[in-house]
DNA sequence: GCATAAATTTAAGCCCGCTTAACTAAAAAG
DNA sequence: CTTTTTAGTTAAGCGGGCTTAAATTTATGC
């Protein structure tokens, strides 16, 4: 088997596992925080790149600035969001999470990842350092390649 | 920084872009389709366990068995999924994928790890080699996992 | 057998996300 | 300085998902 098929095959069955394991409860969690999954869509954008104007959701998620617009109006609303003029442009505004925004995030994060807790405890310590190890470069080579666009 | 928590870091990383990836790709695949998120996620789910009834679906996704009706009635409708009666319990309904479903779904599936392979050109043999050995390992442990469950 | 429970469907209605269109305001282009 | 482009907001309206309530059909308990 190629090097391309390994990585492949065992990044597929990976990620097979992975999607099984934390979509499940993904839909429930973010059903009892009241939100939409749009809305919670944002959060977690803004979870990964801090902050981010309403163009940058409405080409994220394909839609409308409009829709954008309206979505984030219901974040700050609900006091998940903040939205400031950016100094630089000011037609365009920063997003950014609240800290009760923050908290909601890392909780849901928190709550879709903890069977991992399980599967770390399966692990000799000798293959911890591997996988941790591999971790890494993949964290690394991803961030590369967000760079790259 | 003890074993436990470089393991718990470095995974959680992973995961942060992990998701942040996936689901984009996700989210324009379902548009493309012309399927709702809940119409795709019941095909998700038929893809893993094969069949289903309707009140998996209103359990699994926490909706009533209402809404799961309507939203089966409509992938039938538009041809993703078949509808038959449960011979052991003519109340019961068996929902399975047909050809068409089952094409589609496996299509947004390679969709949303397309962008695996623009993070493999950029690894080099000998990290590919690491990265596959630590992933044969997690999806040991998680095999390994379910069992037990 | 009869009452009760279970699996699903149908209908009415609410809510929300999304779109288009019209508008404001600010930056860029010429 | 005027024109055009860009960023975002607002309003009206459509469509879809979801809920409750009521109905249907079949299984189950006594």
């Amino acid at each position: 088997m190629s090097k391309h098929l390994q990585f492949s095959k065992a990044m597929r069955a990976w990620m097979d596992m992975f999607m099984h394991r934390s979509m499940h409860g993904m839909t429930k969690f973010v059903k009892s925080t009241g939100l939409s999954m749009p809305q919670f869509s944002i959060l977690m954008q803004l979870r990964h790149k801090e902050t981010c104007g309403i163009s940058d959701i409405s080409e994220r998620f394909d839609i409308s600035n409009a829709a954008a617009s309206q979505l984030a109006e219901k974040l700050v609303q609900s006091g998940h969001i903040e939205r400031a003029e950016d100094p630089n442009d000011r037609r365009a505004k920063i997003l950014r999470l609240t800290q009760q925004g923050r908290d909601l995030i890392d909780a849901g994060f928190n709550e879709r990842v903890s069977w991992l807790n399980d599967l770390e405890a399966t692990l000799s310590a000798e293959k911890k350092l591997k996988v941790v190890a591999a971790l890494n470069i993949l964290a690394e080579a991803a961030k590369s390649l967000e760079e790259k666009e």
